[in-house]
DNA sequence: TGTACATCAGTGAACGCGCGTTCACTGATGTAC
DNA sequence: TGTACATCAGTGAACGCGCGTTCACTGATGTAC
């Protein structure tokens, strides 16, 4: 039962997406506890009373910013954790998909590093939900390796954890090398292959 | 040669250090991008005028900021990871030592965890810097270990970056522990062993 | 299909408020003799 | 030690400006008959 927006909703739509842009866009140079409704809708061009119709306050439109930024990545993180191939090939795809991710969604990747520590406390906590889901399926993922016989759950979820962690900070990093800071492109590439090698030799030598 | 501030100098740095701490203090609460000149003066007392007489903006105070949470940690931090006794040893007193750190000073590491990548780009850099020196730092005492036989100064600060951040995700966990969310004290203090010993292994085993 | 009424996304004026910054100032502290 | 002048941390009034929120509104879209 396929269903054709009305004309009427599918504006709503395309003004609540302006919004959210705009306000992704304003967010690559300033915090969001410091970004305004009217900034938001001046960049839209739409009047500042308008932002009500979509949402309650631009901590609201924050939460919002969580779901588009990292609801759709579990197929991708749970594909990568599951795929086939020795360790170095796992670890290798994995630093290239979080590269390409970087490449393709800077300004959500940079809104995730900066909130998850930042001043709106339903985004930070929106964030952290969101990153235990990820942590949950890695965990899940893991547990079907071989490598991970004997393993408790408790071990599974701290080495799940560490990766998503180490995921987050090579995406940050990728991000900073985009900004033009010390640091380039294939040297975060090739640091955070070794970190994960590390990670991995620990953990094939954890039981013994 | 000691010298004593004259009552002028000695009564601008109590007035400096006020604004400080009243700002670290707003700072619980808000990112360093939303925070107010005025705000900050009216929490001492004094008028709004008087902030130029000590910083030019709040981008410069939150520099200052960052001196104060991370400057006084490199002997504490060197001595740390240059202790004698076996790796389990190390480890542990590390934990306890940031968990200590964490409760004596809660909103430094608040500040720097949300500054790390907040919006305000000359404290983004101090902090950066200050990263890098203790990774630095930290590369040093690691290559006195007998364990580093054998590995190139690159490794090296692969491995002692992977403890920096470690202990920084460490510290975060702490702090969320503090404000009562899910996870406790124990649990945090618990995992981040086990994280730390993970990498550990990985580390011994490295050049095999 | 056409008509009459309901809905509701977006408008625009208005409000009170706190902001950052300027400026000339004051009066305690510091210094030269 | 006392006096005359210099310094300068903190003051307080004033400014123009953009903020979030309220309200009654408009007119295109949706719906019932």
């Amino acid at each position: 039962m396929s269903h054709t927006l009305g004309i009427r909703q599918a504006q709503k739509q395309k003004t609540r997406q302006a919004l959210l842009d705009a306000a992704l866009g304003l967010l690559e140079e300033q915090s969001l506890s410091s970004l305004g409704l009217r900034e938001v809708t001046r960049a839209v061009g739409v009047a500042p009373t308008a932002f009500y119709r979509h949402f309650r306050s631009t901590a609201d439109l924050g939460v919002e910013l969580v779901e588009e930024a990292l609801g759709s990545l579990h197929p991708m993180i749970e594909s990568t954790v599951s795929a086939t191939g020795d360790s170095d090939d796992r670890i290798e795809r994995a630093v290239g998909l979080i590269a390409r991710h970087v490449d393709a969604y800077p300004a959500h990747v940079r809104f995730i590093a900066r909130e998850r520590h930042g001043g709106v406390q339903p985004v930070r906590e929106a964030i952290r939900r969101q990153l235990a889901r990820f942590a949950e399926e890695v965990k899940v993922a893991l547990a079907e390796h071989p490598e991970s016989a004997g393993w408790s759950e408790e071990d599974l979820l701290m080495l799940a954890g560490l990766y998503v962690d180490q995921m987050l900070v090579t995406a940050s990093q990728f991000l900073e090398a985009m900004e033009g800071a010390a640091e380039d492109r294939e040297r975060v590439a090739r640091l955070a292959v070794q970190r994960m090698r590390l990670i991995s030799i620990g953990r094939h030598h954890w039981k013994e």
